[in-house]
DNA sequence: GCCGTTTTCGGCCCGACTGTTTTCAGTCG
């Protein structure tokens, strides 16, 4: 069983469980388990196999969840998932996705009226039994009806972080137009550079928040305002997209960042630390407590009921003795500077490895997109790309690359109009006469070889020892059994001519699910040949991901990120596959590419 | 259900907004 069926059972366990209202801190500890072993670097099937090892080494999994990763992997099944399942139908789960509803009202609504279904709900809300309820009202019903297209969607759709960036760009535009805003920045996962996004979360200092919420009302196809105080406001587009905006004071606006960028799992940590030692941080800045204030404070908040004991002091961080004093909050480096931390790049921030790093001194350096100087994955129009070989060249150039490959696709991918060896020697020899006529860049004569469905490449290995670099790749036999697409694989990598799998997971987010291997002998065969891995920076497919870029730096296994560009806008998405190289942790030396060609062709070798 | 330099119990981040109720519970991020 894969890491991510085990995550997925987990998942399940956390939403029936919170569906019938249990601890919540039961809940979560299911949910971050799920979040661990998905991003867990080996299979825990291995772990489990191995004497040697615990699974309660891996942190949040405890003595009870390692059993139930232990059955679950053993068996295939878990006795208590299958129980709960029992208790609640899938369906009504359903009921949790429609905005607003969460397990309370989900749980009303199937206890007091029976409901098991959306359509079921449809109904009930249509003949308004629903307002009938406790709790709800005409207003909730409406709205019930209004998030049920949501709730209905397969998947709640997230979109690409090259498609959000669209709207990012247009959104800040937007808002920056208000004489009132002094300060924009974008927040949550975009910020964080996630592969998809869910939402866009935006985060203004402004002297007149109305006239900015006023702007953002009228922001380019917006559907509906999804709500509207005093420092923050909802809309969504008529795509779906939700956009949050919050405005904050100056004071303020480093701890909001920081706030809102997340991740979740890392501001838990942060707070957690910041109790330890006598501070509170929450998104209008870092206060210290005084122990008397906090003693009392806590003892007021026992007698009285919820909510009430703390009212926030918006835009009056200075006031309100429960609150503590103010320290710090105007700039994010501020805010981690009060627990002697430095200012993590917001795409580490993810509570992976960024605290450890942190507390051992040793936080990387992040690479960067200038840090690049080769592109070496790419088509022209003389397969499925669509500009010549020259305006690739020339774009690279104006990008201030320093080399790139040419990589067509071999004669199997037919439907490319890949080429065979006649062809590619032409090619090459084209490739030849514009090498002696540029100056400061060198085309590298490369192919992108089928790696056959019965095993072996696409090309004789004469024509591919002419080349300068070659990326071989799987596209077809994608139903075969993992294993035997491993044994490919890892063949591909024993050939001397192979200097890197294109896209090795097979991975496309989104749309489908491709092959998505295992990777722990592609792992192996890659560094007992020397051979590269590459990230391959397509939104859609953007192979590896950030976890296995992880994987291969703790392994000293070399990444090239490439763009696999099809045309010359296609040379843009190297900032996706760089995003994700930057969350996995990569530092320049990590990048294969972002060395010279002349260091790469020694990595591999080569003379 | 996890975790521990407060280690086997008692915490576990914390505030905005909405709708319904009239002082607060639920949801969301």
């Amino acid at each position: 069983m894969k890491n991510a069926e085990v995550a997925a059972a987990f998942d399940l366990i956390g939403d029936i469980l919170e569906f019938q209202g249990a601890n919540p801190f039961r809940v979560r500890a299911y949910r971050t388990a799920s979040r661990v072993i998905h991003d867990f670097s080996e299979p825990v099937a291995g772990i489990v196999a191995d004497s040697n090892r615990k699974l309660t080494d891996i942190s949040s999994v405890g003595v009870d969840l390692a059993e139930k990763i232990t059955v679950l992997v053993t068996t295939g099944t878990l006795p208590m998932l299958e129980e709960l399942k029992a208790q609640v139908p899938q369906s009504v789960l359903a009921l949790l996705r429609i905005p607003g509803v969460g397990p309370k009202k989900a749980a009303m609504l199937h206890k007091e009226l029976g409901i098991k279904t959306l359509e079921e709900l449809k109904e009930a809300c249509e003949g308004q039994r629903v307002r009938t309820l406790k709790g709800f009202g005409e207003k909730t019903e409406v709205a019930i009806i209004a998030g049920l297209q949501f709730a209905a969607a397969p998947e709640i759709a997230r979109m690409y972080w090259a498609e959000a960036d669209m709207y990012a760009q247009a959104l800040r535009e937007h808002l920056l137009a208000c004489k009132s805003v002094k300060q924009f920045e974008m927040a949550g996962s975009y910020r964080r550079g996630r592969e998809t996004i869910g939402d866009l979360d935006a985060l203004v200092e402004s002297s007149d928040p109305a006239e900015v919420m006023d702007r953002l009302a009228e922001f380019d196809g917006i559907a509906a305002v999804l709500g509207r105080g005093e420092t923050k406001m909802s809309i969504r587009l008529g795509n779906g997209l939700q956009i949050d905006l919050r405005i904050v004071p100056a004071e303020s606006f480093g701890a909001a960042l920081q706030y809102f960028t997340g991740s979740k799992e890392h501001n838990v940590v942060l707070r957690g630390m910041a109790k330890d030692r006598g501070l509170k941080i929450n998104e209008y800045g870092v206060f210290r407590i005084d122990e008397k204030v906090k003693a009392a404070s806590s003892e007021k908040a026992k007698s009285t009921a919820r909510n009430k004991a703390t009212k926030p002091a918006a835009g009056n961080v200075e006031g309100e003795e429960t609150e503590g004093v103010y320290i710090a909050g105007r700039t994010e480096e501020e805010v981690y500077a009060t627990l002697g931390l430095p200012c993590f790049p917001p795409e580490m921030r993810e509570n992976r490895w960024e605290f450890q790093w942190a507390a051992a001194g040793k936080l990387p350096t992040l690479v960067e997109v200038a840090d690049i100087q080769g592109d070496l994955h790419m088509h022209t129009d003389a397969t499925d790309g669509k500009a010549t070989l020259e305006e690739m060249v020339a774009e690279a150039q104006e990008r201030g690359l320093k080399y790139i490959a040419i990589t067509d696709h071999s004669p199997r991918v037919t439907m490319a109009n890949g080429m065979n060896a006649d062809r590619l020697r032409r090619q090459w020899e084209q490739i030849d006469k514009l090498n002696a006529k540029i100056k400061g860049f060198v085309v590298l004569k490369g192919v992108e070889v089928d790696i056959l469905e019965r095993g072996g490449l696409d090309l004789p290995d004469d024509c591919l020892a002419e080349a300068d670099w070659v990326v071989a790749s799987v596209h077809y036999g994608q139903n075969q059994p993992r294993e035997k697409i491993t044994e490919r694989i890892v063949e591909a990598l024993a050939n001397p001519n192979v200097c890197a799998i294109a896209h090795p997971t097979g991975r496309i987010i989104n749309r489908r699910k491709a092959y998505e291997l295992d990777l722990g002998a592609v792992y192996e065969a890659a560094l007992t040949h020397k051979k590269f891995l590459e990230l391959n920076s397509n939104p859609a497919r953007l192979d590896l991901n950030d976890i296995h870029c992880a994987t291969c730096r703790q392994r000293g296994i070399p990444i090239v990120i490439s763009t696999d560009a099809h045309s010359t806008a296609g040379l843009s998405v190297l900032r996706c596959g760089v995003l994700q190289a930057r969350r996995a942790g990569l530092t320049k030396n990590d990048v294969a590419n972002s060395r010279p060609w002349g260091q790469l062709k020694k990595m591999l070798g080569r003379k």
